[in-house]
DNA sequence: AACGATTATATGTCTAGACATATAAGTCAA
DNA sequence: TTGACTTATATGTCTAGACATATAATCGTT
């Protein structure tokens, strides 16, 4: 009954599936807009029950390969092309993953009741108490990083006594806070005088800057503002669309 | 024997049980390394069957908010904090989202054959054609990015008789060769002569740069580089995580 | 030709079982 | 204490059905 009973099935039936319509629509066998063979039809070639097929089905159309339309069909989606995973890793691991020894140096922490501009980076209106931290990352002793940052007291309390000259204020707060979500805003400017005595580069060159703006549950927790230099920072994302 | 039988229950069950768990980890109740109650206590407790309770654990599982470990049960994941989903768009779409009128020139174009330059940039070995492209789009008739491509014709032949006076190449390609895989690599330069030049900025000012290789089934089809104004362009990833 | 009602059908969800399998935990011997 | 063996159990996959539902296609009427 099952078609391919003679080969080695190491991966189960509905991965097998799966790979098999995948395969055929990343190599454009099926272009977009192509219909995939009905359950039904799937059900019979791989003599397997429809449940099979539909995780196999459920699974592309969750990864947007494949779009499902009642009583129609599924059919190959026009690729997306806008979508894509940006790997933006924590900046110890991204150090030493080059092999490099990673340093890291706090250069200032304040804290204070939210001035006017501390509550429009961080979006909330109430005034409260914050804390401001300026630090730098290095690899190998040369600077990598600087790290522009505000906690917002009210959401994160214990930020107010810990210490942040052993270890990063974002290392602090993965394990302090769990499960937030954050908006990453990419954008380049040149050194001013502070950045580039920071980052030990001239002043006018180029710096890759990322701000990151962190909430949980509609709470803010965190803004911060990260500066590499231009040209030998790289951020990689990678993506499957068109 | 539905606990929420009095609710009502437009979506379907499944959905709702995931819902259910995916808040309780965001909000923080369920913190990472909690156990998730195991499947027959959530049979239990929603009166369904275990497949039901398995389609909501299965998509959380691959959604990487909970690990599944035989014998062991079900766990919060610690975030991940890692990955990002950037929104890369067509540039195109990008500034008619803005409400802006777009605009395109096409620069150069060149087919000759591959430099060793060109044939290490699309990381191909064997000699061969390609196009090179010089255009640039712009937003209300104000210079927006600069794209320099490069097409490999023995992937795309018919690349070397389409007409990109009207047509970015970019939007041809989209049309013309469906599912590829692509990396971008983001970056910050200053502007050169020739950069300053075609996008009407100072010469020494910021400049965003993507750098994207695409290829479909192991083979290259084009890379670019897109340079944009660094104080006027903005890369916006969104993501959840820690 | 245009519109409204009916029907057929593919997907969406669910059930109540089944056996496979990895592995945590317990057992026992060296 | 350590290591080897056994056992219990939670997840992984699958089946052979079922009914719900959205909608493409058909039919009938104006």
């Amino acid at each position: 009954m099952n078609v391919a009973a003679d080969t080695p099935d190491q991966p189960t039936l509905y991965k097998r599936i799966r790979a098999d319509i995948e395969k055929r629509i990343l190599t454009g066998e099926w272009p977009p807009g192509h219909r995939i063979p009905f359950e039904h039809e799937l059900v019979a070639r791989y003599g397997c029950s429809r449940m099979t097929v539909n995780k196999a089905l459920s699974e592309l159309a969750q990864a947007d390969l494949i779009e499902r339309r009642r009583r129609a069909g599924s059919f190959v989606r026009r690729p997306q092309h806008q979508s894509a995973v940006l790997k933006i890793a924590d900046i110890r691991a991204e150090i030493t993953a080059l092999g490099r020894g990673y340093g890291y140096e706090l250069i200032g922490r304040k804290l204070r009741a939210a001035t006017a501009a501390d509550r429009a980076r961080l979006g909330v209106k109430k005034a409260g108490k914050v804390v401001a931290i300026t630090c730098r990352h290095s690899a190998d002793s040369v600077p990598f990083a600087v790290e522009d940052r505000l906690i917002d007291l009210a959401s994160v309390p214990d930020a107010a006594t810990a210490d942040f000259s052993g270890e990063p204020p974002g290392s602090w707060l993965l394990h302090h806070v769990p499960w937030t979500e954050a908006e990453h805003t990419i954008s380049a400017i040149v050194a001013d005088d502070r950045t580039a005595e920071a980052l030990d580069i001239a002043v006018g060159a180029p710096c890759l800057v990322i701000d990151r703006y962190t909430w949980r549950s509609a709470r803010t927790i965190t803004a911060v503002r990260l500066l590499y230099p231009g040209d030998s920072h790289r951020l990689i994302a990678r993506f499957k669309g068109g």
